[in-house]
DNA sequence: GAAGGGCCGAAAATATCTTTCAAGTGTGAC
DNA sequence: GTCACACTTGAAAGATATTTTCGGCCCTTC
């Protein structure tokens, strides 16, 4: 049943199709015949949505009233230039506050100043704040170009929305002691998002094609890594015993040296140390190196001593650290995506036995989860 | 529910007298003192949500014990969804979408596959176009932490906006057996970054707060997770231990249970699992809830059984997922994120004695790194 | 100073959203 | 296999919000 929604944004072209079984779905369009050429241009997003199949945005059905040439009423409506304000209300307001009058300039005023605020109000919020009515809000709103006030409130939290946005990256920041606990997520998030980007802008594929070659047909995996980086070696261990190969982490050092020894051409060594200079992984991917095995090293310094051992070098990217940010959070981060890469490159080579090694371990753990709850 | 917006009115100092006065010229709006006031008026409407109706269902089984002592949180209640999403709502959608019903799913399909487009329809137009009943697009809205489909409605406009505005998430392919591997490289840096980002967006501060202030003052404390979040618990320990805290990271369930009998009140028990229905990771935290520990929940399945027992739910968020994207990877980002937070807040809470522990730890490895070679 | 035109807001009318309630549906117990 | 139960669902009633109507007031013009 999970699986409704993860073909959700391929399926998403075709709403109508898909979501919409019942021939209910068309009610809409036939209760609102034909809107007027203003509302069709008049849809704040409705230009750019590639959804024309409801194009029923039934505000109003009376819509097409408005077109009626030669309305008794007098030029309310500039159907002029009724384009959806983007961004750009503020200087429409200002473009057409010479022709408004000044309980509507009031209104607009209010808009221009704060969206954010204005979208959360209702119309009569909105008119008790300016001190106006109802009524001249629902003109100010046609005046700008909507049909409503409610189409305005639309627009409204969409440029609410984008202005936020913008100025989204301004907690780059370090982290300081005194941050409130919201600072520290959306910076932590932040700089692991840098990281992330990081890694990958500087991931040579080359390299990594190459050892996800080695893997594939790889007769035995052995992976050394100490501290924080031994439990990226110990997660991709478990993903590559997943899907079928026979790979083993080592966090002992001692061991991992008299495993190494055991290696030879047609295996691999994968050594994952940031430093690139910690000798506790060193030394088994030496011993590995020079029994013949195909070696690889996931590392911070792809100048550092590991690398005179490693036949492929994947680089790492190192983050800039503080006394509340160790290093050892953001090498981790860009190590395990240079270790998800490989698992996925490995799969994707592998898929004849992957597939059905991935679905069996899923399987077989199933049963450990109680029964849903819902 | 007219309530909502009597505090703006009577906020808005005299809206006549102070605005009406100067009717003429310039459209400055600097003499609006409304844009913080009506922000905060936002806050109120979402958490003081008039009826109780998320209330009954989830009564959660903590008898009366409310969170760790100095917890400056006020009662609030214990669901998770206090804050209207800003831009994450397909991680929302997502997380949410199990603990949902069949008609419920369709129309979170609906939303999370064309925002703007069903920010253009009406309650009506969207429970037809999804082919089910106003009530239910009511009900949906509900459980996505809005307090009515108005305010959902809103929020799609936003999210339209931001998303045309450029950064457009435009790449959202999947991998596919035969992407060359610089794309895989891209996908996944591209997925793991916007794990962090819904993570970020939808991870509940108060919660992390709470856990935070409980796990600086705690006694001891243990952590739980198997599996892929077995390494999430082996990290987090790692970390608390670094900073003079007295934590142990189980992996061996059996273990963990009978360790757990042994925390009492002042401790800290921490149970990791993404499906929030683990029973190796539940039982240790059942035991720990029972003997008075506080306990903490970190999962992806707020609703699952693993939060019945805990005093604190962190929510990771769930990305999509797919034959070669196991759920794995992107739980295992995210709940990596939510450690680092807990951890970072926690060292800000102590930091007269992690300051010094961190360097401590720090220098102990330095001699087990080879000379540097650069 | 009076007449006319247009702005404005109160309230009615309409649309939209929310809640209630009873019927339908699947599930588990016996 | 049948029954009872709980849950889901949509139709319709009820509440709110938006739009329209209409008449009074102010300002301009002669």
């Amino acid at each position: 049943m999970k699986e409704i929604f993860t073909p959700a944004g391929s399926v998403a072209p075709s709403p109508a199709g898909s979501v919409a079984p019942s021939p209910a779905g068309s009610v809409a369009g036939s209760r609102y015949p034909a809107p007027a050429p203003l509302a069709a241009a008049i849809g704040p997003q409705g230009s750019q949505s590639p959804h024309g199949s409801h194009g029923p945005r039934a505000s109003h059905g009376k819509q097409g009233r408005q077109g009626s040439p030669g309305s008794p009423k007098p030029p309310l409506t500039p159907t002029t230039d009724a384009p959806p304000a983007p961004a750009a209300l503020a200087a429409k307001v200002r473009t057409l506050a010479p022709s408004m009058t000044r309980s509507m300039q009031r209104v607009a005023e209010a808009v221009a100043a704060d969206p954010a605020g204005c979208a959360a109000l209702t119309v009569t919020g909105l008119a008790e704040l300016t001190g106006t009515s109802e009524a001249t809000v629902v003109r100010t709103a046609r005046l700008l170009g909507y049909p409503g006030y409610r189409d305005l409130r639309l627009a409204l939290a969409g440029l609410a929305a984008q202005q936020q946005s913008g100025r989204a990256p301004s907690v780059t920041a370090d982290i300081a002691v005194d941050d409130p606990i919201a600072d520290v997520v959306a910076k932590l998030a932040y700089d692991e998002q840098q990281t992330l980007a990081d890694t990958a802008a500087n991931l040579d594929t080359v390299q990594l094609g190459a050892a996800v070659a080695a893997l594939a047909t790889a007769r035995r995996i052995d992976i050394y890594g100490v501290g924080a980086s031994g439990l990226v070696a110990q997660d991709l261990g478990q993903k590559l015993l997943r899907i079928g190969l026979l790979a083993h982490a080592h966090s002992d050092p001692h061991l991992a040296v008299t495993n190494a020894v055991q290696l030879r051409s047609g295996d691999v060594a994968i050594a994952i140390t940031h430093s690139g200079s910690t000798g506790d992984v060193i030394e088994p991917l030496r011993a590995a190196f020079d029994h013949g095995a195909t070696t690889v090293a996931i590392t911070g310094r792809p100048d550092g001593p590991v690398s005179q051992y490693a036949d492929h070098i994947l680089t790492t990217s190192t983050a800039r650290e503080s006394e509340l940010r160790p290093a050892a959070m953001s090498s981790r981060t860009s190590q395990l995506l240079v270790v998800d890469c490989l698992f996925t490159g490995v799969t994707q080579r592998t898929y004849e036995t992957a597939a059905p090694a991935l679905a069996a371990s899923y399987e077989a753990l199933a049963h450990r989860h109680a029964p849903r709850t819902r």
